[in-house]
DNA sequence: TTTTCACTAGAACGATCGTTCTGGTGGTTG
DNA sequence: CAACCACCAGAACGATCGTTCTAGTGAAAA
């Protein structure tokens, strides 16, 4: 059935147009956002018709929903999946910070589309959005009441500190440049210890 | 010359045309960004017709942009001014802190807009987004290098650890709302204290 | 009264948007 | 061979975009 005949040419691991579209609206998308980028603009970077596009996919909002469906739409579920190791609580928020950043980095464009939602899309594609949010802050809510209820965390505002947690994380994906004199780990280290201690901040002596 | 006549009526403070087209473009842009706010959008919330708005302003990036020059444009000069006063370099940070979050809630709407200004604009219009952002960070790094000095801050990146005060500072924006439980002076202080301490972090002994 | 002009409605223009349609490849299958 | 079908180019459609044009208003100035 499946004989391969002669494609021993340089086309070994050719990416597929449908993962060329892919790439190419990721390109676009995360940079320029959902309404800045249009169909033609996906299609012309690859030089090829509008109509491939819609062969592949439904609509732009279907080639944009799938964008974030193997990535962003994830990542609730792992980070309650870190979560579940053992440790005291402080270990198992550092191990569910690393996760996060590490995680958004390997998907930062996507991130970068997801973050840009604000020009809302369709009613169900804003729903799925705000549910993915709502999760994620659901975990770190829970996270830091269970700090706080181990005497590390001291104020009983636990979901603004979710925000400002958030805020971090979420704020790096805007300014990270892989090229910059430090590595991934050095500066999840460096964000890790900003979220624990703060900028002026020492760890408590425990 | 000016004798204004008998204008006795309910109308003691109309705002006037043009106060009510700024007006409800803030409302729009704050909400739906720049691409998601049409010139038909603004003009149809009031009412008018679309020559209406081009009768008062140039055109809709004039529009916009006079919405960010009586507010946002106008950040980095007040943020400046908060630091030339005196006293040690944490309570200089934290007036600091204060001032750009009472400034960026009072604008919260135009703050808003230039957030969203990742859907870039006309060249000349990006150039001045791009520089209030560096002026703004240059003002961190510069009073982050002087807690350096003095002791507080331990790390040597302090420009990464500007990206992150600022992240937790201009993510409130997202989240805010008026009509949560606490004031706005508690939640400042719950921010800058997670900005100065850290979720689990503890003030040094001094 | 006549003239002027700030202000406004509404039509219109050209560009671009997302999407669909038509037609034609070239290769596999019967 | 003929039939089929995944794949693609390009035209086309209707909607909407930012912007401009035309033609009034009505009140103040002359």
């Amino acid at each position: 059935m499946e004989l391969v005949k002669d494609m021993v040419e340089l086309d070994k691991d050719k990416p597929g147009r449908r993962e060329e579209l892919l790439q190419a609206a990721l390109d676009l998308f995360s940079e320029n956002g959902f309404k800045g980028t249009s169909i033609r603009d996906i299609a012309n970077s690859l030089g090829v018709s509008v109509s491939v596009i819609y062969h592949y996919f439904q609509n732009k909002e279907g080639l944009w929903s799938e964008l974030l469906g193997y990535s962003v739409k994830a990542l609730p579920a792992k980070l309650e999946a870190a979560m579940v190791g053992g440790g005291h609580s402080v270990e198992r928020f550092r191990r569910l910070l690393r996760v996060h950043l590490t995680a958004s980095n390997y998907y930062l464009k996507e991130s970068k589309m997801f973050l840009s939602s604000h020009e809302r899309m369709s009613v169900d594609g804003n729903k799925q959005s705000k549910e993915i949010e709502r999760r994620i802050l659901d975990i770190y809510v829970s996270i830091l009441e269970e700090l706080r209820r181990d005497g590390w965390v001291k104020t009983e505002n636990t979901k603004i500190l979710a925000f400002n947690v958030l805020g971090v994380i979420n704020w790096q994906l805007r300014w990270y440049r892989p090229d910059g004199p430090l590595t991934g780990d050095q500066l999840y280290e460096e964000i890790i210890a900003f979220i624990l201690y703060g900028a002026v901040g020492v760890p408590p002596g425990r």
